[in-house]
DNA sequence: TTAAGTATGCTTTTT
DNA sequence: GCATACTTAA
């Protein structure tokens, strides 16, 4: 492999530079992940290091295996012995192997940000704390910023001035992590804080990584907090042998808490810093790049950059204006239906502010046909059905997680109500056991109580046995049947449970396909516990699948790290990008300011702009004003079509969905002929209820029978 | 105890 | 406008 010719004077720079700590500025497209690439394969082919001695920690888990699978294919390097992932999975797998070091079992559950409410709730009742003068969002988010700065419980008043407020959400810290210890179970900070505790507090075990990574590199440097800084400063402080990538006109993260400081701050951290800019961009033409430069450089305090590139463009990013969200919608479908002429959907993704903004694209998408992809808003794994499911498989796992044994002992129904539950909740309590000890405990008495428990205990017996014996798919399906979930929602009558036993299925699926999976990168079957951390760890984005020939939707969050031909940017507009809540304050300004410079950074071919004039907001009409960063565009490098109602597209737009509104009341008829983005040409044989809104059974060729809402489907002409 | 009906509050962004 | 939380009737 000749690195010479593959990359150029700067990148080759940051593959060679392998000893003492690095600092690289990359700017957007730079190559930054080719670099990472090329230097994991200098150490190991050139430098003949060991693979078992290289760290390296990405933003997710997508970019992980991206990594691993390029350096496999490209490089002929079995990634199996490397350590690539998130801050996250990387913690995870650490603490599992060091819990005999911490007051948790190996098989410690993982909670996402809907258990904590849950938790919260309970506790707000316990300790009778007013949710209206401690709002839940406030205060968790305010415990989860006490976590990022490794401040426990123990020293919080170390670091809070002692007043009503603090007290009350220190006496809430402290109840939440004692529920967590109880349930056996951290949520996403802990992960990282008890990581880092760990390697403080036990110096032995701290050396024993110290000894082994011996070249630490960290993608996104930019978007790392206070404690991932610390976690990491305790294993690179005494070898100084760190490269940390990233670029501060890119960061986006710091309401969790990341913070610019450890960019800013790395000369200081470390000794002989080493500073390398990739200042040459590979993925957009020059004129997009000056676009996004003539907006970034009204950001104050931060690194000076010249990003260029030696592409040409014969188009010119464009900004348009329609009447209202609807039209915006039909606008892009337009566009995208004229790109698909020359270009695959998938290059193409609609990148918005907010997740609610999705609900327009998917409606007239639909309509013209488009299929689409959204990345992100309600994930698959937040779903009640799915949760349901995985609070099944974790006690499993877990049985000390009580938290999940509340979610579904009473799901699907089984008599045991909210007063009966709190019976069994007391008498755990005063004999000392935990609730599933309970369950299985008092199954077999005959009093009313073991009677109500008989079902879910005999499932939960007969299940743990299954654990012991089947494979992971095989288990995952029998918890699936034997739950009573499938009956439950077969027998609904809800046409949303279609959906959700849909869902089930998917489920099912991705137990299989976890399982071939990991086959495949270990060697070895998976465990329930393996396919649990997976799921916890898991985003909408790692997901992202290119197989499909669909575009993306997504927001300009999820949208870092990846690129597409064609970016629309919609919903240009004061209150959305700058967002409303983010208008107050320089700083906050300045970051939304950095998201719109990574939407645009995203295009290699074109964007395309938008912004609506008035916009449903809770069901009402509003004004909006453009967005404040439109001015800050140099107008030289886009088109402003200044009075898009004259165009064709307009006319066309408007006419069609009032047309629709109006004769929606008789919209669907039985024996009308209808199509269906995904099943084709149908017949409706029932309606149930009116307009779009409206249950229409309807039989698809070869017999197919299927209950849609109208909404799905459009009238054949 | 549960299902169905009514009230509310909610929208940044996510590992 | 939707999803969740709470209330009421069976």
């Amino acid at each position: 492999m000749d690195y010479s010719t593959e990359l150029n004077e700067q990148q080759l720079a940051v593959v060679a530079n392998t000893d003492g700590a690095l600092l690289v500025l990359a700017g957007a497209g730079s190559g930054k992940t080719r670099t990472i690439i090329y230097r994991t394969a200098y150490l190991i082919k050139v430098k003949k290091e060991n693979p078992y001695t290289i760290l390296v920690v990405t933003f997710t888990n997508k970019a992980a295996r991206e990594l691993k699978n390029r350096l496999a294919d490209l490089m002929d390097i079995d990634p199996r012995y490397l350590w690539i992932g998130t801050f996250h999975s990387v913690c995870t797998r650490i603490l599992r192997f060091e819990h005999e070091h911490l007051p948790y079992t190996s098989n410690f559950s993982i909670y996402d940000a809907d258990d904590q409410k849950m938790i919260f709730k309970k506790i707000y009742k316990q300790l009778n704390i007013d949710k209206e003068k401690f709002p839940i969002a406030k205060i968790r988010s305010f415990i989860s910023n006490q976590k990022d700065h490794l401040i426990t419980p123990e020293d919080f008043f170390e670091f809070n001035d002692e007043n009503l407020f603090t007290k009350t959400v220190h006496r809430i810290y402290k109840a939440y992590q004692k529920y967590l210890l109880n349930n056996n179970a951290m949520d996403f900070d802990d992960l990282i804080a008890n990581t880092a505790r760990l390697f403080h507090d036990k110096p032995k075990i701290r050396k024993k990584y110290e000894d082994r990574f011996k070249y630490i590199m960290i993608d996104e440097y930019q978007d790392t907090n206070y404690a991932q800084f610390k976690l990491i400063h305790l294993l690179a402080r005494e070898r100084q042998n760190i490269c940390v990538v990233g670029d501060d006109d890119q960061a986006i993260y710091s309401w969790r808490g990341a913070t610019i400081r450890n960019i800013l701050e790395f000369e200081h951290d470390y000794k002989n810093v080493q500073k390398i800019r990739l200042e040459q961009n590979y993925r957009s033409p020059d004129i997009i790049l000056n676009l996004a430069n003539s907006l970034i450089k009204h950001n104050s305090g931060r690194h000076e950059k010249t990003l260029w590139s030696k592409m040409k463009s014969e188009t010119k990013p464009s900004l348009v204006s329609v009447d209202n969200d609807y039209e915006e919608a039909e606008f892009v479908a337009e566009k995208l239906l004229e790109l698909k002429q020359h270009t695959l959907l998938k290059n193409c993704a609609v990148l918005y502010r907010t997740n609610a903004q999705s609900r327009q694209f998917e409606q007239i998408f639909s309509k013209h046909g488009i299929s689409y992809q959204i990345v992100g808003g309600v994930n698959f794994y937040q779903r009640k059905e799915i949760k349901d499911l995985i609070a099944y498989l974790r006690l499993l796992v877990n049985p000390q997680d009580t938290e999940s044994l509340l979610r579904i002992i009473n799901f699907p129904p089984r008599g045991i109500g909210a007063s009966t539950l709190q019976n069994v909740v007391q008498m755990a309590y005063s004999s000392q056991k935990t609730l599933f000890e309970m369950m299985l405990a008092k199954k077999d008495d005959p009093d009313k109580l073991g009677k109500r428990l008989n079902r879910i205990g005999n499932i939960y017996a007969d299940l743990v046995k299954s654990a012991r014996e089947m494979s992971l798919s095989t288990l995952v399906e029998k918890v699936v049947e034997s739950s009573g979930i499938i009956q439950y929602y077969e027998n609904s009558k809800d046409i949303r449970d279609e959906t959700r036993l849909e869902n089930i299925k998917e489920f099912v699926a991705a137990a299989y396909e976890f399982g071939e999976y990991y086959a495949h990168e270990t060697g070895g079957n998976p465990t329930l516990s393996d396919f649990l951390q997976h799921l916890a760890l898991q985003t909408d984005v790692d997901q992202l699948e290119d197989k499909s020939n669909t575009v993306f939707l997504m927001t300009m969050h999820n949208a870092k790290g990846l690129e597409f031909d064609y970016v629309f940017i919609v919903g240009m507009e004061d209150g959305l990008i700058p967002h409303a809540r983010s208008v107050d304050g320089e700083t906050a300004l300045e970051e939304e300011r950095r998201l719109l410079y990574v939407a645009i950074t995203r295009a290699k071919k074109n964007v395309f702009m938008s912004m609506a004039q008035t916009r449903r907001l809770y069901n009402v009409n509003t004004y909006t004003m453009p967005s404040r960063f439109i001015a800050e565009l140099d107008k030289k490098y886009y088109d402003k079509e200044e009075d898009y109602r004259q165009s064709n597209i307009y006319h066309k737009a408007r006419k069609k969905p009032k047309e629709r509104i109006k004769n929606s009341r008789s919209y669907f008829k039985i024996g009308q002929k209808i199509v269906h983005n995904k099943f084709g040409e149908g017949i409706v044989l029932n309606v149930d209820g009116e307009d779009m809104d409206a249950k229409l059974t309807i039989s698809f060729p070869g017999g197919v029978l299927k209950k849609i809402l109208g909404n799905y489907v459009t009238l054949k002409k």
